[in-house]
DNA sequence: CAACAAACGGACCGGGCGGTCAACTTGCTA
DNA sequence: TAGCAAGTTGACCGCCCGGTCCGTTTGTTG
């Protein structure tokens, strides 16, 4: 491929400036955050934005996949955890930490994202199956589940908290243990629809 | 207070046109559909639309409302069931397939909601915690949760499903059942956090 | 230190948005 | 059916947004 020169000292310091003011604004202000107001969060000026990311979903796009790439190292370790059970519901507790210290839900559904993102996606539903299939064989989930199950449910107790006006901060503690409650084996009924499949 | 003079019979038509039109249009397009497309899927000037909802936001709450409204009917009938474990879940799956027929997940949260709003919510609120009272008193969902667990968990089946992007269109219903498993006695586990207050 | 490419900044552009207004049309009523 | 208030309309306004461009600054390299 491309060799990619490095980047000038100062312009790998702007980048990182960037994704970091653009992460906040985006979270405190939601998908219409400004490019101009992330600029000047960073204490850049508007082109460099764009020099950087050529346009307004590329900047997202880079966004998406740090937090994409951050879930992924997480599951990867906790693969090799001791006990599979507590491992599946301690990836789902990183992953709604993640959402929750920074709300950036409505960009991942960001129509359209990048081959690299789907590809980091694959890569991180991938984890997620082997570790619902460890915490199955262990029973400690029912056996009715998937791994796309888990994806599927993974940012429901922060997305479902974040419509409260004033919920206070461990809220979303609550519904992961009432739907990780819904996962295991005992008293579960049967389910009315057939899993989705890996994408 | 004001007694309201009745509308023309051509206001009122235009009037639903435009609620109407307001709510597909925000279905398809998200919270940024334009006013101007609004007006022209409803076959109506522009104007028109301003001179009934004086404010964009005035449309997003009135179509808020009539949603708010139509669960308070629905909670209201099911509070004289036979079942009322089954009457809880059924009250859940109404309110999950009329945000599937139309997502406007995204106003719900549309900030400083009029206070007309806020009431229509407070007595749908009150009629979902005498749902899962009776629920409760029956032995059909444990001991722990509370009316505003429902009213939080309400919309998690189509919100987590509405993530994928080519999700089959009864996929909610799986995910309604795991959450409703969770939250059964049987097999429940104590939860980490206490349950919010009502608002 | 000289010289050049890389990076920067911010004025600028076209477009679409929410909202206004004054001229026009239409349903109601006496 | 005449008259008038209620209702409609679309051109128009100001604003802000994503994105461009080019003159200027700055890091790097021999």
């Amino acid at each position: 491929m491309t060799p990619p020169r490095p980047l000038r000292a100062d312009a790998a310091r702007n980048r990182q400036l960037l994704l970091a003011a653009a992460a906040d604004e985006f979270a405190e202000r939601g998908p219409e955050a400004s490019v101009a107001d992330i600029a000047r969060r960073a204490g850049v000026g508007k082109g460099t934005v764009f020099r950087h990311f050529p346009t307004k979903d590329d900047l997202i796009a880079a966004i998406v996949l740090d937090r994409i790439s951050t879930l992924t190292v997480a599951g990867r370790e906790l693969l090799t955890a001791a006990d599979p059970g507590a491992a599946l519901l301690e990836f789902l507790t990183v992953a709604a930490r993640q959402r929750d210290q920074l709300d950036l839900s409505f960009l991942q559904q960001a129509g359209g994202l990048g081959a690299e993102i789907t590809q980091a996606q694959g890569t991180m539903f991938r984890i997620v199956h082997a570790l619902v299939d460890r915490a199955r064989e262990h029973g400690a989930v029912r056996a009715d589940i998937t791994g796309m199950d888990i994806v599927v449910l993974m940012c429901a107790p922060i997305d479902v908290v974040s419509q409260l006006p004033d919920a206070p901060p461990d809220l979303w503690q609550r519904y992961l243990a009432i739907i990780f409650d819904g996962l295991r084996p005992a008293g579960a009924h049967p389910l009315p629809h057939p899993p989705p499949p890996l994408p």
